[in-house]
RNA sequence: CGCGGGGUAGAGCAGAUGGCAGCUCGCCAGGCCCAUAACCUGGAGGCCGUGGGUUCAAGUCCCACCCCCGCAA
């Protein structure tokens, strides 16, 4: 008999977790609770979250409840818990509370993959978080859910290292998948009471916050090293930028430059042109190269080419 | 019909008041140099997004359409 789960997910983190359980003859994903369709893009088309793209291909039943805690969602649940005998709800990326009530109903609790070595980085943005604040490894976390945020015992992690150039989007996938391969590991060591949950060393928690665009709004006083990292961590989203001539400048990709001769004094955070590099003085006096760049209305294009048309 | 920017040489950009298209980089050839991403000389390369219209004459004015992008969500 395989182990009934309800599966709560969104967006793409959450994907890979799903697919390893439908994969996994060990699990059976009873149904799928997702958000509701939204308008997405340039002129707002309504678009079904990854998560039940992915369900409907499997002909799974989803879920789309407008709101949580009204007593209609906690029926349903607790229809199909008493019709199946859920054994637990998997959590990832799911992007709303679930009140205690909903959590108490499956037998065995409510898992929760996080992209993140718990205690650190509690909260909505723990991939960015990770490089932003320049780790050098990371990690996810398969934990009980419980009436705290990201607060609950751990049963698994797996660790990995952050390489010098890689981005959050290319971070967020690598732990997608890696959350994916240790949930069904952790789930079934769980069920057949492998493990002992840990609790987490609450003192050493940290907390990242859900990110906006304006996040990403470059502070040039910050040191070059911290605004490399946070343009390494915020790409794609939520991106970085900074006003330029009246104009939205987005920097996709940049480096610390060392430079031996000394370039007229610019000011902080002014564009500054070197033979063909385009570079940014930064609060700790020390420059960046911008790499690629993508100014407003425009493709993305590489520092030297910026420079081939636009006067500094 | 959410707001806004833009489609001109391979790339990035200029082209007030309409008159046979220019800049930077790249590319090709040659030169200089121990050497070079540096420098010098010369060269190739453009139905100016598409279709109409106004005009003696349109990249430049008018209309429609297509495509790309930023904001917003």
């Amino acid at each position: 008999m395989p182990y009934k789960i309800i599966f709560f997910g969104t967006s793409e983190f959450s994907t890979p977790s799903l697919q390893a359980l439908i994969d996994d003859p060990r699990f059976e994903v009873t149904a799928v609770v997702t958000k509701p369709d939204q308008p997405v893009g340039r002129h707002q088309f309504l678009t079904k979250p990854p998560v039940k793209i992915l369900a409907e291909k499997f002909n799974i039943p989803v879920y789309q409840f407008q709101k949580i805690k009204t007593p209609d969602t906690y029926q349903t649940l607790s229809d199909l818990q008493q019709r199946h005998g859920i054994d637990a709800y998997v959590i990832v990326s799911y992007g709303k509370i679930i009140p205690q009530n909903i959590l108490d109903l499956p037998k065995r609790g409510v898992i929760n993959v996080h992209g993140s070595l718990l205690p650190k980085h509690r909260g909505a943005s723990c991939v960015q978080a990770a490089i932003a604040s320049g780790d050098r490894q990371t990690g996810v976390t398969v934990m009980l859910l419980d009436a705290e945020m990201d607060h609950g015992d751990i049963l698994a992690q797996a660790e990995t290292e952050i390489s010098e150039a890689e981005t959050g989007g290319q971070l967020h996938d690598r732990l997608a998948q890696m959350g994916g391969e240790l949930l069904t590991r952790a789930l079934v060591d769980y069920f057949e009471n492998k493990i002992t949950p840990q609790p987490q060393d609450h003192a050493l928690a940290t907390y990242c916050k859900m990110l906006t665009r304006e996040d990403g709004k470059i502070d040039w006083n910050k040191s070059a090293l911290e605004i490399c990292n946070l343009i390494r961590a915020y790409n794609p989203w939520p991106g970085t930028w900074f006003e330029w001539q009246g104009k939205r400048l987005k920097i996709l990709k940049a480096a610390p430059v060392d430079l031996s001769k000394n370039l007229q004094a610019p000011n902080i955070g002014q564009l500054l042109q070197d033979r063909n590099r385009l570079l940014v003085l930064c609060g700790d006096q020390k420059f960046i190269e911008i790499l690629e760049l993508q100014p407003e209305g425009k493709k993305p294009m590489s520092g030297q080419t910026y420079l081939a048309g636009h006067k500094i």
